[in-house]
DNA sequence: TAATAAAGTTAGGTTAATCTAACAAATAAA
DNA sequence: TTTATTTGTTAGATTAACCTAACTTTATTA
């Protein structure tokens, strides 16, 4: 049985891994992630390794061990269950269900969580667009591009943010963007590649910062080619 | 903002005020109903005094101040809501609820549950038939006798359970009762007093210990005189 | 490649929540 | 009303998770 802390720590290892791509983490990074010191991390990581969840020699690279990936992966799982069923059934907001979820992820029933996934059909993907793990432990590979790849004339889906902060996700919605929504891009100026584009109807102007936050996915995307592949290896 | 452990606390404390009727608790009591040492409650009551959470001076009685109150029957009303959900919506049974239950009820969000609250429509008991404390903190009283009161050949309602612990509420089921079902007391043995009941057409016998422990409703039912009053007041 | 910067570790300390063992107070019983 | 029992408290330790400050390694760059 893990704790909270432990819980956190291997999601937040998880994380770094699907960020990076390589399957490494540093300490600084780490305590970066949780809000913590260096010093506490490095205290942690001497317990995970004991335990069997982590491998790691002193200054050395930080791995998950497939018993820490399968753990963090449950995690992840919950998180995104519960993310899903705030934001389709109890009317959160995009930006409002990860507070929430942070809690509930660390909630220990199987049973709930299996009564959850029913309960919403078996979902494969959050509301931010992050894919949601399965029972196995399994995760759908998205291939996504941000919107600024789109070219001018075509048009394209929302399937994911990058920026998960909760400012741009605000931001996102003041726009009137959201998940699933069809988006056109109208025009993009050479100097700063400021994009006009519409969704439903609506025309607005974003940067390129914030398009470059904006997953997308279009009939013309080419895997390995426009898109950038988002990695979650699961062995 | 309050830990998991004083929350709990708080909720025994409310828990024996129930109980007792007195809203009067004692540090072995305390002790005994959280699963720790007496020598640890001394600590905790400490703490929660310098809150302002309880008022108790050394070796005497412990009592909830408002505040104290306040935040245990928001306690008991998140546990309540969860379990009703669980029960209604995830098909969890009857004697499954209580242990998720004893851990959802620490997720903070106001939202959330007045979400869930909504979700449920608004409901006044949960499964086991114990009250659900409102947004405003207020609790229907009920009535209660036992089914060890029914007169033969008297009909009743079950409406709750004395004895909450697992391996009972496993027999009740196991007996075919439940919450709402119709429970016609067919005979009574002088010597033991043991009861043939009919419940759903089917008939069984259940000791007086058995009985003492189902709460139930009936027509002939008088407030104050057959009946105990389970007292929850609020100020 | 030697100096500097960045990253990571260790030692020693704190707080919350728990414990055991010894003691003190209140209550019940002889 | 004195003794015995029950109840409650204090003192001193422990564990998990965190901290700061000082130190050590590894990486960078001049």
């Amino acid at each position: 049985m893990l704790s909270h802390t432990e819980e956190n720590y291997l999601k937040a290892l998880l994380k770094i891994t699907f960020k990076n791509g390589s399957s490494e983490a540093g300490t600084n990074e780490l305590a970066n992630l949780l809000v913590v010191k260096p010093a506490t991390v490095s205290d942690m990581l001497k317990k995970l390794k004991e335990k069997g969840l982590v491998e790691y020699e002193k200054y050395g690279k930080i791995t998950l061990t497939a018993e820490g990936k399968k753990n963090a992966i449950d995690v992840l799982r919950k998180h995104r269950l519960w993310e899903t069923f705030l934001y389709e059934k109890f009317e959160f907001s995009w930006d409002e269900v990860h507070e929430v979820a942070e809690q509930l992820e660390h909630i220990q029933s199987t049973k709930l969580i299996d009564k959850l996934d029913k309960f919403l059909d078996y979902p494969e993907f959050d509301p931010h667009g992050d894919p949601i793990p399965n029972k196995k432990g399994e995760i759908k590979v998205q291939f996504k591009k941000t919107l600024s790849d789109v070219e001018v004339g075509n048009s394209c889906k929302m399937v994911a943010v990058k920026d998960n902060s909760s400012s741009f996700l605000q931001y996102v919605v003041k726009v009137g963007l959201g998940i699933n929504n069809e988006i056109s891009v109208l025009s993009k100026q050479e100097y700063d590649a400021l994009l006009v584009i519409e969704v439903n109807g609506v025309r607005s102007s974003v940067s390129q910062k914030f398009a470059e936050n904006i997953f997308v996915v279009c009939q013309n995307c080419i895997i390995g080619k426009t898109c950038s592949k988002i990695k979650c290896e699961i062995n």
